[in-house]
RNA sequence: GCGCCUGUAGCUCAAUUGGAUAGAGCAACGGCCUUCUAAGCCGUAGGUUGUAGGUUCGAAUCCUACCUGGCGCACCA
């Protein structure tokens, strides 16, 4: 209806240059049609003479009222006309949207779908947590932005892998294996010291070091306990703690040698990834494609990028280390890629990492990151751009981190001191489809304080069910149906689509035909919270619509058409939940 | 100190990306179940959109300054 409209206005518009009214340069493509906010405005609204009258040299007014004129007829509009500083409010005759419900009914799953972007070949990486710990809340926001977006660009037509990157080396990996072994020799030695301050604390390091000690009782002991802490430097706060761990694990590796430490460190790394695994496919989330950062480390990956970059005079080599003068590509500072000690950078591994997605044939990349890491994004945009990609082709979106509370005191959420909620133990409390639902329902960039124990107690009151209801409503509907021996002529129903003259029902038919240019904006702005908010709507309409007036009267031409139109607000529920990955039950 | 994000009803958030009289849900108050699911609906009350300027037909939205809160500024990841 909308590009009717617009097809309509592009006719007078032309008109209008015609007759020299309107400069023959004028832009018409860019025609908005809106959906009016109040009925009063009628049922669809254009602004087009406000923003051609500078460019006409005319007055708003006077130009709206020479549009409306040269407007060609449409057995489709009731009326056309002028209000407030110059707007044009269409009026549609009764009926002129059944076409939406006519199809959802057809297209059902796929309606509001577009091929669109169909050659666009899209990474979206997102989570990417570290396989040093269970995922927190946090991640969990990430995962379910993150496979809500996916999908929503799916809808668009891009063809979209799902991408989770492992950092299974480096230091990350030493201290883990580190903390879960000296866990596990207390189960020999009672008297060994507690975990370094700088090791990871949780409750889960106990856990897998207990299980590691019921299956490989000898395999990784040692003599005497004295071996490990004998020369070892003091453990204090700050970069004491440090030098104390880094000390620890390379005495770690010497008492257990090469191989015995690499495969404890393979043993905890493919425990907590099976355990991530997991808590993302129960989470409804969907990885195409879990990459290592091995795959970069193991390889000549480093190498190339840095011989490419230094082609380009972007090396310089200080101190020992080698730069990469991400300045003079954007960046405030210069950043380090290969240590002193000759050891690359997590940066230097990240930035062959994204290369190495560029060279997959992607043409774009979208990273979905907590909003803690904006300061990463200038330097990986400048290490895109030395290497001659155009930075526009990354698209990083930042997440703002769940900040949670637990009676009205702030959770330090630390991955280090294990102080955190798990992704598994909100679901647990809260449910999938809450947990996913209230993930999404804001946009990413608004900061949000979340009272975990408010929001257990307050689980009935949680918004999803609104939206669930108005879905295991509409499906009671064809239950009390059946029970009343009575059939749903659905051709008959669409017959019937004009006797839709209420005003709960146009306004429900007018929403729905808003669904596909939702997905759309909801895409192109990569908010799923868009799609969230429009769903609200949507089931408020229904409700209001539901309370007002019976579905199943008498009438069979009325009951067939009503049923025509709540079978396509179910379509959309379902459809829009699926897509935030929130189940849509038939009762409640 | 520098940079990024944020500020809308008592609370949590919307506002079709610059449109018409800023809207919902909680919380408060008053109504609606003998009738398709009351996890619902209808109504009342609640606002100088952080502050001050600017841009234009028109600003919560864009620009500038200041204020508030969050985050970031490693040869950590």
């Amino acid at each position: 209806m909308k590009d009717h409209i617009a097809t309509l206005l592009r006719t007078a518009a032309k008109r209008l240059q015609n007759q020299q009214v309107l400069p023959t340069d004028l832009d018409t493509r860019g025609i908005k049609v809106e959906l009016s906010r109040d009925k009063k405005h009628g049922d669809f609204a254009a602004n087009n003479a406000l923003v051609w009258a500078k460019a006409a040299q005319c007055p708003p007014l006077k130009l709206a009222q020479q549009l409306c004129a040269a407007l060609p007829h449409s057995e489709l509009i009731q009326s056309a006309h002028i209000a407030g500083p110059g707007f044009i409010n269409f009026v549609c005759v009764i009926g002129a949207d059944k076409h939406t419900i006519q199809s959802i009914l057809t297209q059902a799953d796929k309606y509001g779908h577009s091929e669109e972007y169909s050659d666009q070949r899209v990474l979206l990486e997102s989570v990417s947590s570290n396989p040093t710990g269970p995922l927190h809340v946090g991640h969990g926001r990430l995962a379910a932005y993150g496979d809500s977006l996916a999908n929503l660009l799916a809808t668009q037509g891009y063809r979209v892998q799902r991408e989770y990157y492992i950092n299974d080396d480096g230091r990350q990996i030493d201290i883990l294996t580190l903390s879960i072994w000296i866990c596990y020799l207390k189960h020999i030695f009672p008297d060994v010291p507690s975990l370094p301050h700088a090791a990871y604390h949780g409750e889960y390091i106990r856990v897998y070091a207990s299980m590691l000690y019921e299956q490989e009782a000898a395999q990784y002991g040692i003599d005497n306990i004295d071996d490990l802490y004998a020369g070892i430097p003091s453990d204090n706060e700050g970069e004491a703690a440090d030098r104390h761990l880094d000390a620890l694990i390379e005495r770690a590796q010497q008492l257990l040698g090469v191989d015995n430490y690499t495969a404890l460190s393979q043993w905890a790394v493919t425990k907590i990834l099976h355990a991530i695994k997991d808590d993302l496919a129960v989470f409804g989330v969907r990885i195409d494609n879990w990459f290592s950062e091995k795959k970069i480390t193991h390889s000549q990956e480093v190498r190339r990028i840095l011989a490419k970059l230094s082609e380009r005079d972007a090396i310089a080599t200080r101190a020992g280390a080698q730069w990469f003068v991400a300045t003079q590509y954007g960046d405030e500072k210069d950043r380090v890629l290969i240590r002193h000690n000759n050891k690359p950078t997590y940066f230097a591994n990240d930035t062959a990492y994204h290369y190495n997605k560029l060279q997959r044939g992607f043409d774009s990349l979208i990273n979905v990151w907590g909003a803690d890491h904006h300061g990463y994004v200038a330097r990986m945009r400048a290490a895109l751009r030395a290497l001659g990609f155009d930075a526009q082709r990354l698209k990083v979106q930042l997440v703002q981190l769940v900040a949670l509370y637990r009676h009205g005191k702030k959770i330090a959420m630390s991955t280090r001191k294990g102080e955190f909620i798990t992704l598994r133990q909100l679901i647990e409390e809260v449910g999938v489809d809450a947990a996913r639902f209230f993930f999404v329902m804001r946009r990413i960039d608004q900061s949000t304080e979340f009272d975990l124990s408010l929001a257990i107690a307050q689980s009935k009151d949680n918004p999803v069910y609104y939206i669930q209801y108005a879905h295991a409503r509409i499906c009671s509907l064809y239950r009390q149906l059946e029970e009343r021996s009575l059939v749903w002529d659905q051709q008959a129903g669409l017959n019937a689509l004009a006797q839709l003259e209420q005003e709960e029902e146009l306004a429900l038919s007018r929403w729905l035909s808003e669904y596909p240019a939702t997905l759309k904006n909801a895409a192109q702005q990569c908010e799923p919270a868009i799609l969230v908010n429009y769903l609200k709507q949507l089931a408020g309409l229904f409700h209001s619509y539901y309370n007002a007036h019976s579905i199943i009267v008498n009438d069979s031409a009325v009951r067939n058409a009503r049923l025509c139109l709540v079978s396509a607000v179910r379509t959309i529920i379902a459809n829009g939940l699926r897509l935030i990955g929130v189940s849509a039950p038939q009762s409640m």
